[in-house]
DNA sequence: AATCATATTGCAACCGGTTGCAAAAAAAGC
DNA sequence: GCTTTTTTTGCAACCGGTTGCAATATGATT
């Protein structure tokens, strides 16, 4: 049916090997021969079967992308960037979906059998072994969003949860709040256990403030709320330091069903400047991500391993700022100085 | 590095066949030579290349999953039900973004170079001839969400969006609104172009309902709010029909930001009941699309075609539902009946 | 124990490509 | 024009599997 190098070397009248090489770049063929060739291949509507060179050249440009994180919306942009920074570098990516799942040894198993090229494990809630795995497997594997350690095993590509946790407690600090709570996601997540490591030890620096802390069952809409259900119940405090933007936007239907007011009743600030964060009705202050960032370098960082695969694992953090919007009081250095 | 065949046959002392055969079902293998196999095989972790093993049965268990929508969260869920639902079956998705792209023939090759079994095109606003282009290749293929023909080239699996356009006149017809309003996705989706004749064929048989209409530039969130905000200008209507839930929620925000409440000044009916449609904060009245029906039975569909290439195309049209919110007045008809 | 049916096995060719190597062809040098 | 160097070419082996077929081993039947 569909026509392979064998068709194309009798039509063109040449050995199969000039057929490949005129299919690979940089082969030694002769400008007759190519044109030859080229002429039949493009009659018979021929490509090259990249598995099939991917037998013989170790390399079929498919990357494993592989994510347990499907209810979040940020990770249908996480997805946008990647598919899109994949395939700009001639790419393919693998879509892996690991709901409940925690143990790597399947994935590395299937991902092998495929032959992918490398792996992206892109989850901030996954323990880091997860893509030590797949070094230890022999597959080129980057961490995007994951835990940074100082003597990193595998690549990594985030942020510096820890010191997002700091930015948080110095944001609340700075505008005043003297009672504060910390909801994480997940407790066993490292994203969580950094970001609270974070703000707690930087609010003990600033004396006077009350902080509390507590955990969503998930990076959700639905954790979110419940929890703060919980939470007004015990008697709300000044302003929460939510993990996440969705964990937020629940935290945030909570306090409005409870006929309190963000930001006069409440203050709320997010992590991550999801695309919904700047839609009107939620307005959320919030920790911006930078996920463009992280994903380009994610991708560059695993083409780089595909020529140099023992290249040295590297950290690459990238910084996260502040963005201003309605749900936390102003902060008192940066009002505009009224006119005198 | 990894073990191959070859190395599993040499330590269990058989032929290379012989291994080929313990690991393919129903082939024929003594129980002597099988506890050898498997003995050698576990202790060499060896696993068959599915790639290769796809040069010869010219099946590689990958299938395409192709959509253009990234932006709309609704695409989330989609990817985590059709990952799920491919993995379930053994057939990994090899995910292509579509975006900006409308030539199917790009796509064709590439995914024929990469020999998948079948292709799923996930997608409302494509153009059936973009499904047709991967039949023509000799390639199986299911539109999801696309739409539906008398004459169908390829399977589809959907809804019947005129009936869904229908329905909407019927539903906001029977609560008593008098001025209303379509506001579509793009103009070129033919789920807009559907939804839109289904409502305003509908609509003629309703007396007295004065009808207008409009189309957002994109289903999302600024389209509708871009456009409501014209809207807005003109004078509104008593209630709008949306194309889309993320889409009706930018419309939302328009409207709450002009002073106006929803339902009480204005009515919103949106289609698709994602996830977030049941947010409390936005609590919107919709027509639910079953999209796990939807997406359950696309995958049983590219299943059967895998062993039967040239079954008849079929189409699978599932019904919708309205689920009632908080974004429309009631249904006079099922008020909850005042004790005499 | 001999005969026949059946189950298991290995050989070798094949799937669709790549590539080292030696032979052939073309170009360069004299 | 002949020799030497360089470029181009095809052969054949290989990548990691599968599979038809004939040969061998096993078991059943008498």
């Amino acid at each position: 049916m569909v026509a392979t190098l064998k068709d194309v070397a009798k039509k063109a009248g040449v050995s199969r090997s000039a057929v490949s090489r005129t299919f690979t770049p940089g082969a030694s063929v002769s400008d007759k021969t190519r044109k030859l060739v080229e002429k039949a291949a493009t009659e018979l509507g021929y490509r090259p079967n990249i598995l099939a060179r991917g037998l013989s050249t170790r390399s079929t440009k498919l990357v494993g992308l592989i994510s347990n994180n499907f209810h979040n919306p940020i990770f249908l942009e996480v997805f946008d960037r990647f598919t899109q920074g994949l395939q700009e570098r001639g790419l393919r990516p693998l879509l892996v979906n690991l709901t409940d799942e925690v143990d790597p040894r399947n994935s590395v198993q299937m991902l092998r059998q495929y032959s992918v090229d490398g792996v992206i494990v892109a989850s901030s809630t996954l323990p880091p072994e997860f893509a030590v795995a797949f070094r230890d497997a022999g597959i080129p594997v980057v961490n995007s969003f994951g835990r940074y350690s100082t003597e990193p095993k595998v690549h990594v590509v985030g942020i510096d949860n820890v010191a997002c946790g700091r930015m948080a407690a110095d944001t609340l600090a700075v505008r005043g709040y003297k009672r504060v709570g910390f909801v994480g996601g997940p407790r066993d997540a490292t994203s969580t256990q950094d970001r609270f490591h974070g703000f707690m030890e930087q609010m003990e620096k600033h004396r006077g403030i009350d902080v509390q802390f507590s955990f969503a069952s998930a990076y959700s809409y639905e954790a979110g709320r419940a929890e703060m259900q919980c939470l007004l119940g015990e008697g709300p405090l000044e302003a929460y330091f939510c993990g996440d933007d969705v964990l937020s936007i629940g935290v945030m239907s909570a306090v409005r069903d409870a006929g309190l007011s963000v930001p006069d009743d409440i203050g709320i600030l997010g992590l991550n400047d999801m695309e919904m964060a700047g839609w009107e009705i939620f307005n959320l202050t919030t920790i911006h991500q930078p996920i463009q960032q992280i994903i380009n370098s994610s991708v560059e960082l695993i083409v780089a391993m595909l020529e140099e695969p023992d290249r040295y694992p590297e950290t690459r953090l990238f910084p996260c700022k502040i963005i201003e919007r309605g749900t936390l009081r102003p902060d008192p250095a940066k009002q505009v100085p009224v006119e005198a």
